[in-house]
DNA sequence: AAAATAATTAAGCAATAAGCTAATTGCTTA
DNA sequence: TAAGCAATTAGCTTATTGCTTAATTATTTT
């Protein structure tokens, strides 16, 4: 066992970017309110009107999505506007897929050096 | 309020695929072990020397990745070898991109739909 | 066959998350 | 200014998560 304690990648705040929009999309109704989000701006009502749950509930679901950098509210009159930052939401995806996917990387790098000194007397 | 009661986007069971994938990836040890898979598969044991928790918390995360079809586990005489399933990691996230993202798609109409028989009288 | 090693399962515990209702804040309008 | 509506915050309850140590299963080695 070996303590490296870097919560992401390539972060190091305790609680990263990454983490936490990874997180907002753990959940199903968030995931929905993006969609939604992608087909156009709402109001906070508009939103829990397509929810089955209360809206201080869906408010909090806003929030967390909001806190991750995925979605931007504006609060016009006594509504409050909400509408999608799609650059936030593809970038962190994009990002994770680079690390895991194709290319070479730091930590790729370092696990297949790992992987070799094992083989070896 | 209305219930719809549809957990991901296009899937009818009650826990769908996605959601046992967004799931999986919501925590930063099991990301971290997939991208140690991504350079090359190792033993169980191998990847908990990676990490400073326990050897059986690592393999409940195995476990979570393995069921949301994102490693394949193959048993070679007391080790047991994990491996990227690579394809089901990028359909699932590319799925999603392409629901929040750019194109059409049938929430999307609904939800233009609704937006616009708002604004009517 | 006994002992050692790899990995998982089981049982239990503290921290977190997701929902509810009630109360509050802020704006608009009668 | 009082009433009403939009939205959030507060306080609480229940379920889930993420870890721990101990016990179990399966395989290999002596």
């Amino acid at each position: 066992m070996v303590d490296e304690t870097f919560d992401d990648l390539a972060e190091g705040s305790s609680v990263g970017a990454a983490q936490r929009v990874f997180h907002a999309l753990s959940s199903a109704p968030r995931r929905k309110i993006l969609a939604y989000l992608s087909a156009s701006g709402l109001t906070a009502g508009e939103i829990a009107d397509r929810f089955s749950m209360s809206k201080p509930a869906v408010s909090q679901h806003l929030s967390v999505l909001e806190t991750a950098g995925l979605i931007r509210r504006e609060k016009r009159g006594q509504f409050v506007h909400y509408s999608l930052i799609e650059n936030n939401l593809v970038n962190t995806l994009n990002g994770f897929v680079q690390e895991v996917c194709p290319i070479g990387r730091p930590i790729k790098k370092e696990s297949q050096a790992r992987a070799r000194a094992k083989d070896l007397p």
